[in-house]
RNA sequence: GGGCAGGUUCCAGAGCGGCCAAAUGGGGCGGACUGUAAAUCCGCUGUCUUUCGACUUCAGUGGUUCGAAUCCACUCCUGCCCA
């Protein structure tokens, strides 16, 4: 099966330029992706295209990254119905920073091997260029038509805000980059989400008018949960690589919680399963939809290789602890149990606080559970808080020293996902 | 520079002198049901507060009024059209 095949049967393929399959049969490929550089970490929606650069180097081709140092300094429209804010400079070079480290991660960087990944930073080669330069060497291959038929651009055209002179020029950029590195790195393939496809295109444009060069690209589909909501959220935001800003647990979390539906189309795409294993998979699934085999084995297979095997392990062993058991009472969960639970909240406090907090609804203020009492007593009337996974429904109830598991925990929970881990000391 | 239409709570979008913390929908959060799913249903959703109530919001600043998101003046911002 060649790259463009087993793209498609993962459901990774939306557009394609024609010849681009016959050019990478052909020889072996440079290829590149770019990454907006508008946080200092990459979240879960970055993953698609770096696994598209893990694909390609699979397949013998080469793969470039480019960081958007000097795009990240624009704004690309695509996608946006407002104009962005600008980002200041020190912000930027530190996203430029943490992408780069966090690319490193998932890509084969070894400089020896022919099919290496490499890292490029396109401020490299726009500090270079003047204004002027740009714009007679470049903005004079492409036409102003052919800009605004984009509809990156057109739908601002048509909408209510407008697009700014500087947000109007991003597709030239970009544009720019792949004829800089068609040039400089003999780079024939552009991929990327489809929302850059009118990007994408516009750079093989000025390949072919500048060049005289044929390059080649295909795009990805922007991935979507099937009830049509943005996918890669959670209550917590976004889903992050950095396990500092996502602890491997709630990333683990965040799979596993995928609808069937949503973990069938994901498993093909995230993870690195033949199309046998992944038809056996679905198959076992659909006997028993109860189990989650599905979700189960994309959450294992995504966190091993965004997180590493360790880190794996924690997380599913204190999804068994918290969930697997979920009616076993909190008094059976051993010292060590409450102590290796890694990525949920752990507070600390004295316990004298105990005697002087009235009531259950000034402790969860006072503890920072919630941010207030006001918050505090709705959500005890919802019924949305447990302690030691009782759930509290009065709100004069009081925390007593007798509540707590061997004589120092309190296990709260806000919601049902939402655990605490409260230690007191004497 | 001229004309027109606008700027409302997270978003969309009603309200057009008191009944407005502001309809409705979406989103978010909680609950029930379940498989830590989807669908469905229920509650919450400006802040603080033990129901009372207090305080801050409808681009900004002043004004009219007992009382303004609603009326007036000016300013800023956005879109469209004309120059």
């Amino acid at each position: 099966m060649n790259l463009i095949e087993e793209l498609r049967w993962r459901g990774m393929l939306q557009d394609i330029m024609p010849g681009t399959e016959e050019q990478l049969q052909k020889e072996r490929t440079a290829g590149y992706i770019g990454f907006d550089p508008t946080a200092d970490s990459l979240h879960i929606g970055s993953l698609v295209p770096i696994l598209l650069l893990v694909h390609l180097q699979k397949a013998g081709h080469k793969p470039y990254a480019l960081v958007g140092g000097a795009t990240g300094m624009i704004g690309d429209p695509s996608g946006k119905s407002d104009e962005r804010n600008l980002l200041n400079e020190e912000q930027l070079n530190q996203n430029v920073l943490g992408i780069k480290n966090q690319l490193s991660k998932f890509l084969d960087f070894s400089a020896d091997t022919a099919t290496a990944a490499v890292l490029v930073n396109n401020y490299d080669w726009f500090k270079e260029i003047s204004f002027i330069d740009f714009l007679r060497d470049t903005g004079k291959h492409i036409t102003v038509n052919y800009m605004m038929a984009k509809d990156s651009v057109k739908k601002r055209f048509t909408g209510d805000t407008g697009i700014s002179y500087t947000e109007f020029a991003y597709q030239l950029m970009q544009g720019y980059d792949y004829y800089h590195l068609y040039k400089e790195k003999n780079c024939k393939l552009q991929m990327g989400g489809s929302d850059q496809w009118g990007n994408i295109t516009t750079g093989t444009e000025l390949i072919r008018r500048k060049a005289g060069g044929e390059a080649f690209a295909f795009t990805c589909p922007l991935i979507k949960k099937a009830d049509g909501t943005k996918f890669g959220k959670t209550e917590k935001g976004n889903v992050w690589l950095d396990p500092e800003k996502t602890s491997p647990y709630q990333f683990y979390q965040f799979w596993l919680n995928a609808s069937d539906e949503d973990a069938q189309n994901w498993i093909k795409i995230f993870t690195f399963l033949t199309q046998e294993e992944v038809s056996t998979i679905i198959t076992e699934h659909n006997q028993s939809p109860e189990k989650r085999i599905l979700q189960k084995r994309l959450s294992e297979e995504i966190t091993r290789f965004v997180h590493g095997a360790e880190a794996l392990d924690n997380a599913t062993s204190l999804t068994q602890k918290l969930f697997d058991n979920q009616n076993a009472p909190a008094e059976s969960l051993s010292v060590n149990d409450l102590e290796n639970m890694e990525g949920i909240q752990k507070i600390s406090l004295d316990k004298a606080m105990l005697d002087t907090t009235p009531d259950i609804v000034q402790f969860l203020a006072d503890t920072k559970v919630l941010p207030s009492k006001s918050e505090a007593r709705k959500m005890v009337q919802n019924g949305g808080i447990s302690i030691n996974r009782q759930k509290i429904t009065d709100q004069q109830s009081r925390i007593t020293a007798d509540l707590l598991l061997h004589n120092k925990y309190l296990l709260v929970q806000r919601g049902k996902k939402n655990y605490f881990l409260i230690s007191f000391t004497n």
